[in-house]
DNA sequence: CAAAAAAATTAACAAATGATAAAAAATCAA
DNA sequence: TTGATTTTTTATCATTTGTTAATTTTTTTG
């Protein structure tokens, strides 16, 4: 049976105390199409992993329904500016599809670090390959047209099918309008 | 007198073994204004502290070069993309003025992880405040306007003036001849 | 210091993107 | 299924940003 450590063993196989402390902390959770996961406004203390469905990071900024992130299978989500701060955050998870998650609590996952030196190693891994994807996301916005980043994105993430484009349009930067001239555009 | 590790105290505090052992692996380095401290095309092997003047992150995208990192007194500077990847990186690190640097071998850094659980807590922790920034830098980027991010970057970083404004331009995501503009247009 | 080179500004026009409104298409809910 | 709602597209015009080129200012170098 398919399990999250199958997907964690491809990135650091911790020894089997820590696997049982960890399985320990792991909840299954599941979200109805358009659920909100986390509000705006709360603390990130729960770490998830998409077990199925899709789930995005949201914000407003004047009003309008910022899309700042995605996340399908395998997928980690997080409010890192609020996780590792401590801070509350202005962004708030939701459910793009009926979506199952395997949630774990943060604050006993770093109580873990202390005792279980190969968990803290498996997470400081798994964070720091989302902290190179979001240097590689920070490149394409900072320099590439509208239509690059759009074409980029059909090419590098599945699932493209199932997102909204308004979530699209907010994400690559741009107003849904534009996204609809630039999809016009291309034959 | 001053020294990295006061700094480093101010993030976490290790034990004196791993503080020796740190110790050990710290190297300054200087280099003149302009210098390339870290080509294109190489692969991220060191992990630097600016000690005093400052450096930025570059690349050329369709042959103009684009600057994607400042870092000034006490920042990191890395090439996350390749360090933390192994893989090369087309950016390369160029002093800005006449800097000092602490440069820390990543190789024999990740090593002593495996000795010294508090340098990787500590390494976890600082690169955990680097990917906040990045996702800072990432909202900054996504959906404000050119005028926004400038007066954001004037408000939220001290030695401005010390960066031509070409490098603040790219930076920005912004031909010098937009950054003109903007400025002129705020009295 | 003076000449040369590089950086920054200004101007004029082009291209990309935003804003608003209306129409068409897709989705949702009774 | 059907009417209502939401999403997407299309159109028009405004604004922002890009491009090129010329000019001014600043920095570098002999």
């Amino acid at each position: 049976m398919w399990s999250i450590f199958d997907f964690f063993d491809t990135i650091f196989r911790v020894n089997d105390q820590a696997k049982q402390a960890l399985q320990e902390i792991i909840r299954e959770k599941t979200y109805s199409k358009n659920e909100i996961i986390q509000a705006i406004g709360s603390r990130c203390r729960t770490i998830y992993f998409v077990k199925s469905g899709g789930a995005r990071i949201f914000y407003y900024k004047d009003g309008t329904d910022i899309t700042e992130h995605f996340a399908f299978d395998n997928d980690l989500i997080v409010r890192a500016e609020s996780l590792f701060t401590g801070n509350p955050t202005s962004k708030g998870i939701q459910a793009i599809d009926a979506t199952r998650m395997l949630a774990i609590d943060s604050e006993k996952l770093f109580h873990l670090y202390d005792q279980h030196h190969d968990l803290e190693r498996l997470f400081r891994l798994i964070f720091e390959r989302e902290y190179v994807n979001t240097v590689k996301r920070l490149e394409s916005l900072q320099f590439k047209s509208a239509k690059e980043r759009y074409l980029e994105l059909l090419d590098t993430t599945d699932f493209v099918q199932k997102i909204p484009l308004k979530y699209i349009a907010s994400y690559l930067g741009i107003t849904p309008v534009s996204l609809s001239r630039i999809r016009a555009g291309i034959d």
